[in-house]
DNA sequence: GGCAATTGGTTGGACCGCAAACCAATTGCC
DNA sequence: GGCAATTGGTTTGCGGTCCAACCAATTGCC
């Protein structure tokens, strides 16, 4: 009585990954040639494969990108920095105060304008910065040998998406 | 007593845009030549530009996926949806909830399996899949014209990523 | 037939993201 | 100088996502 026919698509188990893994079939079928879909995969499996490389040091890769343009911008503001990294200043906002909380970043009120904020490496954070700096470097190497001599062009054209925005 | 913000239609006065636009200099300086961070632009601007066209439906690409996966694969199961959309299943319930909720999916508990659910669409969710199946042509008649004939390069980069992930 | 392992699905917690509303300080303009 | 508009920054609300833990039903195996 009891048929199996609930097990209807081929392919239903992977023993493997307990979560995320390779689309299926049924996906491939559906949305393959869907530009949007693969670009989420792509940016999902780089953000992913960051954050495991990065491991000890626990930051992921907004948290680098702000600390890289802090570094090469001290004294920022808040504002400045969420146009940098492309986030909404509300987003910036929680960021950087974990990274206060976690002693990596300093944030000084402005004399000159009460209103806004300076921000700056503490030395934890150049160091901290440093040590993630050679994850995120394997990480670009990584990303940089699966795409090999076409990366100019998959820039550019990432590049021509992100700015086609209408 | 002025409540200049209430204007809340995008671009009202803002010298840049109110929120997120391209990447500034001060980015271009720092994270320029990071694949990660232009697939996180691309990306985002791929989403943006699917949620800004599909307006007045209001599914965002998530929901179109799973519906797009529901129609050609009708009474598949939220594992096998979160599968083919590559989503963790924990995501998919809240998502299939919300999709019957507004009367476009049904759930229908498996008598073979009765741990199991099978989705289909409803008449409903046909006809708005329809609707919102125009934008999705759209977007992608856009995505492909901005990257031009060199799709399938990009197609196969963005794969070669996504399958990378150590 | 019975019990352990597996599987389908849900729940809870944590994080990240945006938009809008808001507050405080500054600038622009008369 | 004074008041409206702008700007820097925070807060609040909401949605999306994962992971881990969990429950219930089923399968595997003896």
């Amino acid at each position: 009585m009891p048929q199996p026919e609930s097990d209807n698509r081929r392919n239903s188990v992977d023993p493997g990954r307990s979560t995320l893994s390779a689309p299926d079939p049924l996906a491939l079928v559906d949305l393959e040639g869907h530009l949007g879909f693969h670009l989420r995969l792509a940016q999902d499996a780089s953000f992913r494969a960051f954050a495991g490389r990065a491991g000890v040091v626990d930051l992921r890769p907004g948290r680098y990108a702000a600390m890289v343009v802090i570094r090469n911008n001290p004294g920022i503001t808040p504002i400045a920095l969420s146009r940098a990294i492309v986030r909404d200043k509300s987003t910036v906002t929680p960021l950087v105060q974990d990274l206060e909380r976690r002693n990596l970043v300093r944030r000084d009120r402005s004399t000159a304008d009460r209103r806004s904020v300076h921000l700056t490496l503490t030395e934890e954070g150049e160091a901290t910065l440093d040590a993630l700096m050679e994850h995120a470097d394997a990480h670009d190497r990584w990303l940089d040998a699966i795409v090999g001599d076409e990366k100019p062009q998959l820039l550019r054209l990432l590049r021509r998406i992100a700015d086609a925005l209408p």
